[in-house]
DNA sequence: GTCTATACTTGGATAGAC
DNA sequence: GTCTATCCAAGTATAGAC
């Protein structure tokens, strides 16, 4: 199935060569699926991109599909390695928020997420995908609901809030908002959306605030 | 571009023959957009599901993309209708959470969002088809944003909420939903969501009644 | 082991038959 | 006006060259 292993220290040349190709062709996998969409990220089109031979897309990846995931993997990798580290500074609610908004706009900005879109939706079309797919997405999933629950630190909602759902809403919620941008060409009222959860984030913490500083009787 | 217009009082009985083309081919899009997906939803495809030349296709529609706008229209049309009804009837936030639930359920069972997602999905790879589709949501969006309202009432929260930023975050949770429904092939962490807004809704109106009720000072 | 040239399949679109 | 037979482009995949 994958091609995982001994690759960085082996003293065959041929190695490098196969890397190389694997690597360009992944890197133009990518770039077909934010700009020309899942229908048209074709053997022939991803090759041109990356300037090697159509053919080398099944030698090296054995299907497209394979291509694509292997796209998507490296993305994910990239984007969890990125923000992994920002979400682990967050303490509140309203932080959560900031960062979340931060994560959007570059989420945006790079295309990370119509990679993801792009996938789910041709999940639709190839047999078979959707499962591998939904697996990919897991990671996403566990990093939005442990940073839910690390935002509400030892707040009591922690232990009445089911996470596990509200997780699985906000990814959905990410997905829609990102599939509505693009579609209408405006981020603008998701946005404005992260604005009001600013808004909510903190009338939360004036509420829960209090609760421990005041304890009297 | 269209054919709309005078179709139903013709005396030719040509018309006829054209409309019942016509038809079973926007049927068998449907069709095709819910089993098949977008990639695969091809003129060939499509044209064999209806019994009918694939040329056909062209020569009522222009292209396979006019043939799959006409396939959303019709179940755009068909669900606004059969939904606007019920939702006149809401006039409580839990109510509406209810009426949405039984709303999401039959979507999800019918395929109708599954018809919308594949749309949105092939915008990404078909140019011009972005705004097309956009203009379809329109009034999804806005059947949602006057349903919040109208479960709202005369509550003082109605002037305060964004109703608009809200109905925009409904549709893209909806659709978010629906499509990671589909990926897992298991609605379970959707419906659930459902049961935790009820109990959110219930617990909105306990606080809401009695605001109303005391008013001293 | 790596890559290229070629075979085969499916798709969009139209010229021309009825 | 309605429909069918046919054309050409684009796609996946592999047999065989290096």
């Amino acid at each position: 199935m994958a091609k995982a292993g001994a690759t960085s220290k082996a003293t065959e040349k041929g190695s490098d060569r196969s890397d190389t190709t694997r690597r360009a062709l992944v890197i133009a996998a990518i770039e077909s699926l934010k700009k020309d969409g899942f229908t048209r990220a074709s053997a022939r089109v991803i090759a041109q991109r990356a300037g090697v031979n159509q053919g080398l897309v099944f030698y090296h990846f054995g299907s497209v599909t394979n291509l694509l995931l292997a796209a998507l993997d490296a993305v994910s990798e990239e984007r969890l390695q990125t923000y992994g580290n920002e979400v682990t500074k967050v303490v509140s609610p309203g932080e959560l928020v900031d960062t979340a908004e931060g994560i959007f706009k570059n989420d945006l900005e790079a295309g990370y997420i119509t990679v993801l879109v792009e996938m789910i939706a041709g999940s639709f079309s190839t047999p078979g995908l959707g499962s591998e797919v939904a697996a990919r997405i897991q990671p996403w999933r566990e990093f939005a609901q442990s940073s839910i629950e690390r935002s509400l630190g030892d707040s009591p909602l922690n232990g009445v809030l089911p996470s596990k759902d509200v997780a699985h809403a906000i990814v959905a919620l990410y997905l829609g908002l990102e599939m509505l941008s693009h579609l209408d060409g405006d981020a603008a009222p998701a946005l404005a959306l992260f604005a009001h959860a600013k808004q909510l984030a903190s009338l939360f913490e004036a509420m829960t605030a209090p609760a421990t500083t005041k304890e009297s009787s």
